[in-house]
DNA sequence: TTGCTCCTCACGTCACGTGAGGTGGC
DNA sequence: TTGCTCCTCACGTCACGTGAGGTGGC
């Protein structure tokens, strides 16, 4: 071999794409050094060390400490390399669980950004609305007085045992309209839009006011969706389901916080 | 809202599952700082701040650098939310093509690892293959004498072109037998084992053998394959692939690198 | 006094990136 | 002399983690 199948460190680094400057601090920890020196002290690697600066890199991409990689490189057998992908596999597999739980909540609040741009805040609408999986908390009480803020914390208690997500949008949920107009800061529950979860906001017809209000406020979009169903022959049928699409996710001022309220109906 | 409803740096940690440590951190960057400060300096956080420390959460975790969450914090608004998601979801999505890439490279790796320690070495063996997908690099030129490297070199400028991964394993490609006979240090291709490579290598029966040997060295495995071949009323038909199951990701030693040479066969 | 929760401040860590100042052969 | 490639060394950066030493009310 001669110093002709040698590579300096910019054609090293061409070829593998790795970083002069990642190159120099590997060979400064002793992880992975170049075959020669030259006189003026540079680096000269051998081509044949590509495979093995690949395998670094593969392995820094799953994660691996340059320190695990170092002892695995420093104590090499078909073994201790098999164990180490095998413990990378379950790496691998956790992160890619929580990438796709990522997906779901982008995907999740930007939908519900979009709807909240495009709506048109000042109107009653009655529409046909799928299923949805969501994550019910549990149910709360008033009787000695406990607040929103409570009835918030209990419910992050729970998803924090059931493990449910708490980056998804989160709801009020009443038993119905009447308990709705009555005290819009006591939901009977709160819920997760969470695709995973083992509840259903059932499809059908809803009727869809909005407002723009804090946390337990609700304007007169009771009394508004109350009168459209009267004006309609439309009879309100079970629970009310509150979402706020803009929240202080997306709004610095809190009374501009948009609440969309819906409730299932059918014609008389 | 009374202190009551305040929770302590602690109860805000073991709600959120955040560290006390990175709460105490992201205060003093000014992203994201208590509702409060009780007397001693107690941090005393509000439930609802659950929601909000829940993206940051979200976005760390997609990589976005708490400088960007901070700009966006700062001038939040439900358009500049949808454009950093939309952003964000372009970074998921390469990175799962990332880490499903990386899967692939392990079960691969971890495959021929194991194979190579459960085969019999000294042993010719004759067995049906599945086909496989491989990407071939160029035709190597070795009328003026090119090296074996040289040659690897080809083949890594080659694969930077075409984006081909130069993690996965990688293999000699001979046209036939006699080639590979006469020097296996000099394939007239090379290939790697690329689950997303457009070439194939077929599947049929194969002989295959195996030699512990540097590269470019393959001992008398040639001629104990055509040996046990010509016994068996066996005839090679078409190219010899060799591959390293053990190589210096593995092995220390470079004369114990583990070859396993593969040709097509069929019966007289 | 002891224990407990919380504080600040300084320093460490991990995997590099950057920039200053210098070398050696054409 | 100029340009080019490479070098070392020191310091910066990002997002925290750690540990020392202290506080304030039971």
């Amino acid at each position: 071999m001669t110093e002709n199948d040698l590579l300096s460190i910019t054609e090293f680094s061409e070829i593998t794409g790795i970083k002069q400057s990642t190159l120099r601090y590997y060979d400064e920890i002793g992880l992975f050094s170049p075959v020669a020196r030259g006189r003026n002290d540079y680096r000269y690697y051998a081509p044949q060390q590509i495979i093995s600066i690949n395998l670094i890199n593969v392995l820094t991409g799953l994660g691996v400490s340059l320190n695990q990689i170092s002892d695995m490189v420093r104590n090499r057998t078909p073994g201790s390399l098999i164990s180490l992908l095998n413990q990378q596999e379950n790496k691998l597999d956790a992160e890619l669980r929580r990438l796709h739980r990522s997906y779901s909540v982008i995907h999740l609040l930007r939908s519900q950004m979009q709807r909240g741009l495009m709506v048109d805040e000042s109107k009653i609408s009655v529409r046909a609305m799928e299923g949805m999986s969501i994550s019910l908390g549990p149910q709360n009480d008033y009787e000695n007085g406990g607040s929103f803020y409570e009835a918030f914390l209990n419910f992050c208690e729970y998803a924090r045992r059931l493990r449910i997500n708490m980056s998804y949008p989160i709801g009020d949920f009443f038993t119905d309209m009447e308990s709705f107009q009555k005290d819009p800061s006591k939901p009977s529950r709160l819920f997760a839009i969470d695709p995973e979860g083992s509840d259903t906001k059932p499809a059908g017809l809803f009727i869809i006011g909005y407002t723009r209000s804090f946390y337990g406020q609700a304007g007169d979009i009771g009394d508004r969706i109350t009168a459209y169903a009267d004006e309609n022959h439309l009879t309100l049928n079970g629970p009310v389901y509150g979402v706020r699409l803009h929240d202080e996710l997306s709004m610095r001022d809190p009374d501009s916080y948009l609440l969309q309220v819906m409730s299932q109906v059918y014609s008389e």
